[in-house]
DNA sequence: TAGGAATATTCCTTGACGGGAATATTCCTA
DNA sequence: TAGGAATATTCCCGTCAAGGAATATTCCTA
């Protein structure tokens, strides 16, 4: 994993843009309306996002239309896969623990 | 999803970090060692990450173990899944593309 | 209790990043 | 083909984050 992913999405405005893009794309001005950022700094987010491969666009005469792109999100997710082995393998310690705790108990109560 | 996550990961020393945390709790001492930081470094780069909440320390006299905590990654995994269904989406799309396109090959050969 | 090991903090400097304003570019249409 | 709409780019400035060096802090042990 390298961290071009994480600055991309590290800025606010940026991550906002991401999430308005889950509704589908859309146009550098209607992104613009929806986040308060004037028009020519939406565009520059748009760069880096789109040099960070989170967006796609296609030009559609005067307009541009930005669309996610699912590659840097599905790198994330096996990304995550380590950290899931090791949530799964410390809930299975404490669950354990648990269980050895309740036969501890079963044990005391029969005496 | 707030922002802190991924500015803590986006610079890479600290995401070296915490991929080195995967094995296990380490001391500054031996986590500068493995990245070519600085103690001073590292103590810094640890203290945004602590301050992030991706670590938490356990003293230990003059020692301090660094380990990952899993909450954000968790949280991260569930910002996921509107990605997930996004991209499930788009897959069920393509296959029911394909489908038709291989009936209308059929029927074709049927002829 | 002095000294040393492990860690944290401070100060400084530098480079990158983000916003504002102005301007350039592209494309459509009257 | 001139003008206007949509978008991109450039320049400037202020802020912030990261590394280096020095120093402070904490805790152990001889």
């Amino acid at each position: 994993m390298d961290t071009t992913t994480f600055s991309a999405l590290a800025e606010p405005n940026r991550l906002r843009i991401v999430e308005l893009l889950q509704g589908g794309p859309m146009t550098v001005g209607e992104i613009a309306d929806h986040t308060e950022l004037r028009q020519p700094q939406a565009s520059k987010h748009l760069r880096v996002l789109l040099e960070a491969g989170l967006v796609e666009v296609e030009a559609a005469a005067n307009r541009r239309n930005y669309k996610l792109r699912m590659e840097p999100f599905q790198a994330l997710d096996s990304w995550l896969d380590t950290y899931r082995n090791i949530w799964n393998e410390r809930f299975d310690n404490l669950d354990n623990y648990l269980k050895q705790l309740q036969a501890k108990n079963n044990k005391q109560n029969e005496s």
